[in-house]
DNA sequence: TTGACTTGGCGAATTCATTCGCTAACTTGA
DNA sequence: TCAAGTTAGCGAATGAATTCGCCAAGTCAA
């Protein structure tokens, strides 16, 4: 039976998305020290995984310098916009709303943070009428 | 090589969820005449999935009755927090903040969401001095 | 009771994600 | 140039999620 393929990145795929995104465009070794930090896989993988993201076009990659350069080919902001748009979706029957009550509610934030909401909630309502 | 299973509940789980979340304890076919309403699969299948999930101990049975009754076994909120506080962990670097503020500001909410969540925020600023 | 229908369970097949072994191609220092 | 090390690519194996076919057990009306 034919099954979806998701529109998300993968659990492994988004590491290394987060990994370009912080350190900038990286060979495939860099990639895997900064992923072996974290998870003790092969450098193999790591090199399969690019290869897997590279046909999903979730990167792209510079192959006229050696070693050959990785770079993301999606934005952080879509990512997340994306990743966040499906769990509304999918967990919260399509509200903002209560997906941002239950944010904050339900994990504590900075003094800072709820300004910076505060200010965005006072601009989004100055908006409204 | 060993894989995680996912904490999460998977698609169509959370889908047979919030079927019961939403509609109360169910039988099968109920669940499965609600599923249909979105998906095209066979009543096998929803049955399957339900029999999955009680391995999992997401859902439980009531087996005195027939046709069996299924009911919950997590409730909404922890599910939605522990889906929430895996995305902020893995696309938001730990910051409830950020997913928030991208939240409001990518998708629009209405009026009266926002006042509500102008009140939440009243009440954790106050907490917090 | 019995035939017709519904419900429940099992195992197998398919697909996607992830992993690695093995080998080829490339680079570099002596 | 050439041996040793590094980089890249491929195919196969594993495991989780999803799907369904098929059969057994249960229910019910005539």
């Amino acid at each position: 039976m034919p099954r979806h393929p998701s529109t998300q990145p993968t659990e492994v795929e988004l590491r290394i998305l987060r990994i370009l995104w912080e350190h900038g465009p990286s060979t495939a070794r860099e990639i895997h020290n900064q992923l072996s930090g974290e998870r003790a896989t092969n450098y193999s993988t790591t090199v399969k995984m690019l290869s897997v993201m590279l046909d999903k076009q979730i990167v792209k990659r510079d192959e006229t310098v050696r070693p050959q350069v990785y770079r993301t080919a999606v934005t952080q902001d879509r990512t997340q916009e994306r990743m966040l748009k499906d769990l509304i979706k999918k967990a919260y029957d399509g509200s903002v709303g209560s997906l941002v009550m239950q944010a904050l509610s339900s994990q504590k934030s900075s003094p800072g943070e709820l300004a910076e909401i505060r200010r965005l909630l006072n601009k989004l309502e100055g908006d409204e009428k």
